[in-house]
RNA sequence: GCGCCCGUAGCUCAGCUGGAUAGAGCGUCGGCCUCCGGAGCCGAAGGUCAGAGGUUCGAAUCCUCUCGGGCGCGCCA
């Protein structure tokens, strides 16, 4: 249940009384009436718009709406109070026990609380990581994969049809690259001295055991051969080497995927030319000359006929190349046959996690994708900001010499995975990230992941103290689902039931605008208030202790709305990857 | 030169898709430990939402321009 969106309903349903008994006019345009909680909580719980939004359509004034609307809603018994504010605002305030049923909710229904069905099971395809397998995971692709594991989960949670899916780059000059390097190692692997690793190989010490397990698999087979000869099989080891590693690295993450999807499978099973079939018989791709970039001209730039996609139809700055002077296709066509196959598939939301080096690719991927959906499929891609590896506010080098670069493995090794998964979610995806290694470490506030923690640590914590100081008291969920709730009195812990209230609430505008740090936050929100009327009931009002052993019912309550809390926690972090923790000594 | 993203307190960032007096943490200053975990909490000071126009009942949010930063810019992915 949502609160807010089921007090939108009661409005919209008074809206329409009012019309038919002719108070108001009829065929009034609703959409745009929304139920929010008030930006300050002394203004009530919650706040709608729909006098001003009506005002202009129905030729009244806001205020007097306003009027009728408020008569209609005192009547309801769960308001206590309506009333109206500034230029026509509606700010009611709910009874306690439309809280106190809330909270019973969450005790009742678990970490299903706050699930839906608004995506209705609508199936969506979720890409990313697809990093090219060439080498292991570095902290770059973290990010993007804790972002899109993430995003998959939260959009499972409101009734999406989710499939996450990686896309592997295995059929570029990429993994040419990478079938020669690991010739290399093979040789080197039989004793020879190759030397310093050539430019445009990978040089990274990755390589070594995968020309080792070649030498032990063929032998001498290919030491004699020309490339032409030894290259497609070495390839095809070396990609699979390489997916293993990057398989065991997203494992480190508890990352797994639903499909893998190939590249060169692509190509191979011809789906390239079927799509490009399909847009030249549109008149969708052109032979042309395209201008020059400005400002940065390639020195070897020349003015050559290509084949093109009239991007530029659908909303692209210009149409795009999708042969190479080779003949070969561009990464861009296969990415539209890519795009297309996902949708013959049956997706029609589509989401592409993208690192920002690939920003200047958005525009063109989102045309490909109407024209050759049709405007059947709708892609998001949501592009991941650089993450900055700190020590101390140092920044910490990634050098690329020599291979050298700092691994996810190795970040994931130092703090932990749910650490990883949950800083890389304190920041909205577009914002570049600060990921201190000190700040990580230390065990305060500052923590965000301790901060959360350290509360569902302390829900825990008082149900092990109840247990002891009143044993009369089952601490078991389903036994606190039968606590008089109506105990709650304090301010404080009112605050706590309001927040843990929004859970639904947020996860649908989470999901909805593809933006799971908003999670984050509002966990935090959540950590916030248990510590603080924690240490209300500990400091300033020992009659707020949550453990009372001379009032087991008042502790039963408030046990209650601790376990109510404990699974808000756990349901979010759920989201995330993190797995809660019950203590932390 | 063009495109995309960003610009909010001294610092790091939220701001619920257009709502009311713009919020939080850190830092600064001042408080709270006989008792459920002080690894925490409470309070104060701190703002021309980069700037200028526009749209409307109402703008940090949408549009235009300017300034500043990041990423990208045919045959790499």
């Amino acid at each position: 249940m949502n609160l807010f969106s089921e007090y939108r309903n009661r409005i919209v349903d008074a809206v329409e009384e009012l019309a038919s008994n002719g108070d108001l006019p009829h065929e009034l345009d609703t959409s745009r009436i929304s139920v929010e909680p008030p930006r300050d909580a002394s203004h009530g719980d919650l706040a709608t718009n729909a006098a001003m939004v009506l005002a202009k359509q129905a030729g009244m004034k806001p205020r007097d709406i306003a009027e009728m609307l408020v008569t209609g809603l005192r009547a309801q018994s769960e308001i206590s109070a309506a009333e109206i504010a500034g230029p026509g605002f509606i700010n009611m305030r709910l009874d306690s026990v439309a809280w106190y049923a809330v909270l019973a909710e969450i005790l009742r229904r678990g970490q299903a609380f706050g699930a839906s069905d608004m995506g209705t099971g609508r199936k969506v395809n979720v890409e990313y990581v697809s990093a090219n397998p060439t080498g292991p995971l570095h902290i770059g692709h973290a990010r993007g994969t804790v972002f899109g594991d993430a995003l998959a989960a939260l959009l499972e949670k409101v009734g999406y049809d989710v499939c996450r899916e990686y896309y592997i780059n295995d059929a570029g000059a990429q993994v040419d690259a990478l079938a020669r390097s690991a010739y290399l190692r093979y040789r080197e692997a039989h004793g020879e001295e190759i030397g310093e690793i050539p430019e445009g190989l990978y040089p990274g010490e990755y390589m070594v055991p995968v020309g080792q397990a070649l030498a032990k698999r063929d032998g001498m087979k290919w030491l004699d051969e020309p490339e032409h000869v030894w290259l497609p099989e070495i390839r095809e080891f070396s990609i699979n080497a390489m997916m293993n590693l990057i398989r065991d690295d997203l494992s480190t993450l508890d990352v797994r995927h639903d499909i893998f999807t190939s590249e060169r499978s692509l190509v191979e099973m011809g789906k390239v030319d079927d799509v490009l079939e399909n847009l030249e018989g549109r008149g969708l791709i052109y032979t042309g000359v395209l201008e020059p970039p400005k400002g940065k001209k390639p020195d070897d730039w020349e003015a050559r006929p290509q084949t093109l996609f009239r991007a530029t139809d659908f909303k692209d700055d210009v149409d795009r190349p999708l042969k190479k002077s080779d003949g070969s296709w561009t990464y861009f066509a296969s990415d539209i046959a890519y795009h297309r196959d996902k949708y013959v598939r049956g997706f029609t939301d589509l989401i592409d996690v993208w690192g920002a080096d690939h920003g200047g690719y958005v525009k063109r991927m989102v045309a490909a994708t109407d024209a050759v959906t049709e405007q059947g499929a709708r892609l998001d891609v949501k592009i991941c900001q650089i993450v900055r590896l700190l020590e101390n506010g140092e920044q910490v080098r990634m050098s690329k010499r020599a291979g050298n670069f700092v691994t996810l493995r190795d970040l994931v090794d130092e703090v932990g995975s749910g650490v990883v998964r949950f800083i890389m979610l304190t920041r909205k995806n577009d914002a570049p990230l600060d990921f201190d290694l000190a700040f990580v470490r230390e065990q305060s506030r500052e923590n965000p992941v301790f901060y959360v923690q350290y509360a569902h640590a302390r829900c825990h914590s008082v149900m092990r103290m109840a247990a002891d100081e009143v044993p009369e008291i089952d601490t078991a969920t389903e036994a606190l689902q039968g606590a008089d709730l109506s105990q709650l009195t304090d301010e404080a812990e009112l605050a706590l039931i309001k927040t843990l209230a929004a859970w639904p609430r947020t996860l649908e505008s989470a999901a909805e605008a593809h933006e799971p740090h908003r999670l984050a936050f509002f966990l935090l929100e959540v950590a916030s208030a248990f510590h603080g009327l924690w240490t209300k009931g500990s400091r300033e009002n020992p009659s707020l202790r949550m453990v009372r052993n001379d009032a087991p019912e008042l502790t039963r309550a408030r046990l209650g709305l601790a376990r109510a809390t404990q699974i808000v926690i756990a349901s979010g972090l759920a989201i995330f990857g993190v797995e809660p923790v019950e203590e932390m000594r």
